[in-house]
DNA sequence: GTTCGTGCAAACCCTTTGCACAAAC
DNA sequence: GTTTGTGCAAAGGGTTTGCACGAAC
């Protein structure tokens, strides 16, 4: 216990296995990738993070092990507009995120008012009864330009 | 004047003109075919919407165009990772959306009251202060399930 | 006449898939 | 032993690009 992959490799396990599917070396090792992760990571992120130590699993292991990730819920799919999918291991605690349009860095916040929270959790109601939707979750970007890269502006 | 196409495209042609960029054929067929859809489109989508009336207008030409008025604030791009992108003309009137994500439909609404107005203002100009991003607008999605999809499950 | 834009086809890149082999149960 | 998962390489699909021609200024 202690550990939180560990426990959270154990719960996904746990998952699988109600479905009759199976805990593998690639498997283990993407969770791990991700939960090791602080941000957003593409496909070859995670595949280029463990390929010194694990160079048997190929890149089409990861994008199949993605899919089926995404579709258990197990992990978030973010999709930027960058001409790639971005992977995260799901949270419960919920955030929102911060994208730069010149780098597409993604930068994520959690520390909302309770205001901010009692809002989101009303509007969803409200939403779902008016527009008949079945609503799992909600995504708010905040799009803009980063620290970083308005520096580059105000130098050029 | 009248015609909010119209007025449309010529505040367009100026943004062109002021940097020396000119108001084509194609460039006037995407923008027209733009304002007439209602909803986001695909790059495909906006093609085939004109190809019947101007076969000699090419998909790169659709991309290249697109690009560039996503690039001139003109058009707004869109990724729910559907695997292609969607635009739409940039409106003044701000919208949140709803996602399906089984069959990536897209609905749009706008009647926010103000309180929610006001919040999200707020919000915009906090989230700056603290991470000093450059806002320029921001995007909320509901993921979940529309009412048709929701149909077919119970079907099932 | 010069510059910018376009059509076409080929190239690109991310992602998915077919198939034979390997691993998990 | 059967079923599920994987590696590899090839295919797929959306998007971008090089180049020569055409259109806008």
């Amino acid at each position: 216990m202690g550990n939180p992959v560990e426990e959270k490799r154990e719960i996904i396990a746990g998952e699988l296995k109600k479905r009759g599917l199976r805990m593998t070396l690639p498997r283990r090792v993407i969770i791990e990738t991700l939960a090791d992760a602080d941000s957003y990571l593409t496909a070859e992120d995670i595949y280029h993070k463990f390929h010194a130590e694990h160079p048997g699993i190929g890149l089409a292991t990861v994008y199949r092990t993605l899919v089926l990730f995404h579709q258990l819920g197990i992990v978030t799919k973010l999709d930027v507009g960058e001409g790639k999918a971005r992977f995260e291991l799901a949270r419960t605690e919920h955030h929102h995120l911060l994208v730069c349009e010149k780098c597409y860095k993604v930068v994520k916040y959690s520390d909302f008012t309770t205001q901010e929270k009692d809002g989101f959790a009303e509007l969803e109601r409200l939403v779902e009864k008016m527009y008949h939707f079945r609503i799992n979750r909600h995504v708010v970007q905040y799009c803009g330009v980063c620290p970083e890269c308005l520096a580059k502006e105000g130098a050029s």
